[in-house]
DNA sequence: TACTAAATGCAAATAAGTCGCATTTGCATT
DNA sequence: AATGCAAATGCGACTTATTTGCATTTAGTA
């Protein structure tokens, strides 16, 4: 187990204290596949942990500071307003939600990967967007 | 005067009770030039009657009820999560959002007008989008 | 004009998130 | 290894947005 003590003493981006309650926050979002609600990663993050040692508050607290540091994203589903949160990974990625069952499908590529927004707008400078597309999964389908 | 006498009582779209508080929302909506949350919406009623005689919860449940009907569809700011409501005109608008300013400038087009969007996953029907650009607007622009 | 289901007002309840403050804890230093 | 302090945590109170139960009112029909 050298490879885990070695990764216990580096691996954090640094900056930051590392208290117990982040590392467990931060292993979390390393795992997570989609973006979690803070409520998702308080529970999940005291089953880390053994014991009942978390504030909810202290989550949303280290999701800020996270935020801060340009670690995390916190975006909102453009749904229905939900708040998420997730590492940043570099790409970034859009979803499909079914209206029917709600489930959310990763699209496998941004559909501006080769479109200029830029001239949509006048004088505006476009950095970033976010896209959901609605309709209905193949479980839900009407034919 | 006539016209409004003739307004009253016609053009309404039939299957709900139309109350003053109804009618009153619906002519917030339809003055609207862009989205309002329901606060806005609760305010600007309340100033077309003249009393205070309206309720907030009564607001929520008017728009609810629009919504069911079709009539109003409920969206949020991707970026704030805020949410609000605008009368279903059958055209959609999409916004660019400052960054620093936080303006919402509407795009004249939809960058989707003539892009497919079906065959992005497999087995999904799309029936709609949304979509956001964040940046900078001409004022507030780093050069 | 009377009747009834639906709509409203009000106040209390819920949900998501924030904040102040006393206590604890990384972690840099001795 | 022990110390010190700023930063982080826990806890509870608070805010803001929204929902709900219930008694009262009202639109639209019979």
């Amino acid at each position: 187990m050298k490879d885990m003590e070695k990764k216990e003493e580096t691996g954090y981006p640094q900056g930051i204290k590392w208290t117990k309650q982040r590392k467990n926050v931060y292993a979390v979002l390393q795992e997570a596949t989609e973006p979690l609600t803070a409520v998702q990663i308080y529970h999940l993050s005291e089953k880390l942990a053994e014991g009942g040692e978390y504030a909810l508050s202290t989550i949303y607290r280290i999701l800020a500071a996270f935020e801060e540091k340009g670690l995390v994203s916190k975006t909102t589903w453009m749904g229905d307003g939900t708040v998420v949160y997730e590492l940043n990974r570099g790409e970034h990625t859009h979803y499909a939600v079914c209206l029917e069952c709600h489930k959310r499908i990763a699209l496998q590529s941004c559909p501006f990967a080769h479109i200029h927004l830029d001239q949509e707008t006048d004088g505006f400078t476009v950095t970033g967007h976010k896209l959901e597309l609605y309709g209905y999964c193949k479980d839900c389908r009407k034919e």
